[in-house]
RNA sequence: GGGCCCGUAGUCUAGUCUGGUUAGGACGUCGCUCUCACACGGCGAAAAUCCCCGGUUCAACUCCGGGCGGGCCCA
């Protein structure tokens, strides 16, 4: 290098232990503090999902959601706007349950309750710092002095409010019905936190008397030991096979009970012999013709998940071994005919994976099948991006058949504030305000509204951790506690979360802001996809196929996993895990550095003359800037990263810098005609490390503060697109011809630096002076 | 069974809405090359029946119909 030039940045590559330096100053500087603006549309709200502890480690692709998060909280700053970017701790629920459970060695429900919910505190308190560690890590730029936690007195208050509003305008009630119940996780739980799995289970073929007469019928089922619960059989009403037997009575065998047997359309006439037992309650289909046939049902299977004595010689056995027994005596007894091992589609507990059942219990329900029109209204509303995954929210709204049962029998969750009176059951609602536990405190109330007694009793269930979530919007945006600063803040500009909980999140935020605000709680909802593993299959730490990202991070850089998670995918895809493109990632900011490093060894003139090759590469400069702002103004960073990494390495670096790279050391150039050069390589560098700030913080903030100032890049505005009339032809030709000279070369076996013959097109006559010095071209 | 999305080189993707280029790029592979920013570099090469079959059209990766395959979700 010449001697009159030095670069202001040392090292041949980033190096990423400079990211914990940096991330310190950004501390220090409290550059991403929120200050509202009194003009509403200056603020740039973000309802982000407050992270779930469930154990380590973090999903990869979690984080990277997270990073992408961040992305458009530092570009909607850098566009000028308040940024509200909450950091929130969801702390809420039977994840942080189970792995208590597991890391005490306790059990939940032979464990005091106060105990237990200090044992979950602590386990919490451990996870959520490793949680945070992670995101700063990552170089993720909320508000963490605000942090905020679900199982907060003041986010408990909020969640326990809402409820007792959405009490008084009727919309909760109580009602004993069959529900989706987890034996091991001892609580109903939602629809959505059902997941189905293809298990091996047995067929049974059971033979069952028909009354008054010599016929039999063959019973097929998965579930021999509710046989017991069985209260009616159904065949299709076409099935000529056994319409003879419709309006007649069977006998259960075992019980020797006589049931109906009936017709029904939903019977499939191909599975199993075309007949089959209806009982309460082996699955949902069970529930609804016990429904529409009026049937009385028979409980059979406890709160453990074992028989009860209506079972007879199988009471306080666990189901699984009960069906096992069942068989067995059906065998012996030669009333199975015929065993088979099946693969059924079994519904699961999402979180502990355990078959469900479902038993009949008394639940709080929050009625949302009056609200799908004005649902489905709001969602299309919002504006989504992707906008195709609107569709998986109304799809959701579609399917819905009953109401939201938001009650669980769980510990260290929100719970519900109702107290009932010890004579006449009566329910009593506390003011709204107030943090209230009513399995340990004193009733507030003196009388019974009803009867006049002076006694209550606590309810001792919890609300649904969704009931908790799903008041992000109001919480951040301070409902109830700041008017002037709700006002400022609500609706929320931006929705941003996975579409593995769009029927989740989502959807239960929208119902219930509905219900108290009557309006949408955002404009925008970014939908992202999901992190699978190197297969395309879901990471699952039960599947073996999870990675650690931690050790990712310590080698690659935070940078590096960013720009790898921003170009990865498109807004909305599925993306792949793949330690090597992590590594390409950081090759790019290896470029990246490297560019800087060499165009800041020049002076930074204020303005120059510019030449046609400046005017070119100002005008591309230009365009790109214009598509990467308009793409982050979509939320969309997988088109700016991936555009600018094409523009610097292929365009600006390949083409641009070997053209001027001569006249910028002042090689048979003028004074003019090499300023005109450093403005040019300034203002490219200055544009990408503005443009790609958002994405990779941590490199584009060090060097922009070696090149071009003492404030942060993050505290910049975008860069404006500069303009020139130059075609999309002759840009093409520029590159072209210089591709046509290296390839000649290459062909003759000539060095880069040989001289060589060659005829510059017409077109680029403009541009001569300094693709005959770049070349060597020899006329 | 239904819905949504997707099927482009070994891998990941752009392009498809608004039909016409030698189908662009990245990772990986191979060859040459340490040329004064970068060998985590440069240059080059090989590598794609654009899932299949029909239709529309002068012309289809792109539009239409029907298959097949994958993913996610719902029943």
């Amino acid at each position: 290098m010449q001697p009159q030039f030095s670069a202001k940045l040392e090292a041949t590559s980033w190096d990423p232990k400079l990211e914990a330096e940096m991330r310190q100053t950004w501390e220090f500087e409290r550059i991403f503090d929120f200050k509202p603006s009194n003009n509403k549309n200056r603020n740039f709200v973000m309802d982000t999902p407050p992270p779930y502890p469930s154990g380590k480690p973090w999903h990869p692709g979690a984080l990277t959601q997270y990073t992408q998060i961040d992305m458009t909280a530092r570009a909607a700053r850098m566009r000028g706007l308040n940024v509200l970017y909450p950091i929130g701790i969801d702390r809420n629920g039977l994840p942080v349950e189970i792995f208590a459970e597991r890391k005490y060695r306790v059990q939940m429900r032979k464990t005091p309750r106060e105990e237990f919910i200090n044992l979950c505190k602590h386990a919490l308190d451990d996870l959520e710092a490793y949680m945070i560690g992670l995101l700063k890590t990552l170089g993720i730029s909320g508000d963490y002095y605000n942090k905020y936690r679900t199982d907060s007195e003041e986010y408990r208050k909020l969640t326990q409010w809402s409820f007792i509003e959405l009490w008084k305008k009727g919309l909760v009630y109580l009602a004993n019905r069959p529900n989706n119940y987890c034996v091991d996780c001892n609580t109903t739980i939602a629809d959505a936190e059902i997941e189905y799995e293809e298990l091996p289970t047995f067929l049974v073929t059971n033979t069952f008397k028909v009354k008054d007469s010599k016929a039999e019928l063959s019973v097929a089922t998965t579930r021999p030991e509710l046989l017991v619960a069985c209260q009616m059989l159904v065949v299709n009403p076409a099935d000529g096979r056994y319409r003879k037997h419709v309006g007649k009575t069977a006998i259960v065998p075992i019980y020797n009970r006589e049931v109906p047997i009936r017709a029904h359309k939903s019977v499939d006439p191909k599975f199993g012999s075309g007949v089959v037992m209806v009982c309460s309650y082996g699955d949902y289909n069970d529930v609804m013709l016990f429904r529409e046939f009026k049937l009385k049902e028979i409980v059979a299977v406890d709160l453990d998940g074992k028989m009860m004595a209506v079972a007879g010689k199988y009471a306080g056995v666990p189901v699984k071994d009960a069906r096992s027994q069942v068989i067995q005596d059906l065998q012996e007894m030669g009333v199975a005919t015929k065993v088979e091992q099946i693969q059924h589609r079994t519904p699961l507990c999402e979180r502990s994976h355990t078959p469900i059942e479902i038993v009949p219990m008394e639940e709080y329900y929050l009625k949302q099948l009056d609200f799908k029109p004005a649902l489905r209204k709001m969602a299309k509303r919002i504006e989504f991006h992707p906008a195709m995954h609107r569709q998986i929210l109304l799809d959701w709204i579609d399917v819905l058949t009953t109401d939201y049962p938001i009650s669980r029998r769980r510990y260290y969750s929100t719970e519900i504030p109702v107290w009932f009176c010890s004579k006449c059951s009566t329910p009593h609602l506390p003011k709204p305000g107030v943090y209230y536990r009513p399995w340990r405190d004193e009733a507030p109330f003196k009388k019974c509204k009803k009867c006049g007694n002076a006694r209550f009793v606590g309810e001792t269930r919890t609300f649904d951790t969704w009931m908790d979530s799903s008041l992000s919007p109001l919480y951040v945006t301070k409902y109830m506690k700041n008017t002037k600063f709700h006002a400022l803040t609500y609706p929320a500009t931006l929705r941003m979360q996975g579409k593995d909980i769009v029927r989740t999140w989502l959807y239960y935020t929208l119902l219930k802001s509905y219900q108290l605000t009557g309006r949408e709680p955002f404009k925008h909802a970014w939908v992202g996809g999901l992190g699978q593993d190197s297969q395309g299959r879901a990471m699952r730490k039960s599947l073996g196929n999870f990675v650690d990202p931690e050790p990712i991070f310590v080698k690659y850089g935070a940078d590096a996993f960013r720009f790898w998670g921003a170009s990865e995918a498109g807004l909305g895809y599925d993306f792949r895990f793949s330690e090597e493109r992590i590594a390409g990632a950081g090759k790019f900011l290896t470029k990246l550095w490297n560019t800087c490093r060499f165009i800041s060894s020049f002076p930074v003139p204020e303005t120059a003359e510019l030449t046609w090759t400046d005017k070119w590469m100002l005008n591309e400069l230009g365009k790109l800037t214009q598509e990467c702002v308009a793409a982050y103004e979509r939320f969309d960073v997988f088109t700016v990263a991936t555009k600018v990494r094409e523009f610097l390495w292929n365009v600006f670096a390949s083409n641009y810098l070997e053209m001027a790279k001569g006249r910028a050391y002042g090689d048979g150039a003028t004074k003019g005609e090499q300023e005109a050069a450093w403005y040019t390589l300034h203002t490219v560098v200055r544009s990408m490390l503005l443009l790609l700030a958002p994405v990779t913080p941590y490199l584009t903030d060090y060097a922009w503060r070696k090149l071009y100032g003492t404030q942060s890049v993050h505290l910049e505005a975008f860069p404006k697109p500069q303009r020139f009339d130059i075609s999309e032809k002759v840009s093409q030709s520029i590159m072209e011809f210089n591709a046509q000279v290296w390839k000649t070369k290459r062909d003759k076996g000539l060095a880069l630096k040989d001289p060589i013959a060659a005829r510059i097109p017409a077109n680029l006559k403009h541009f001569e002076k300094d693709l005959v010095r770049m070349h060597h071209i020899t006329k």
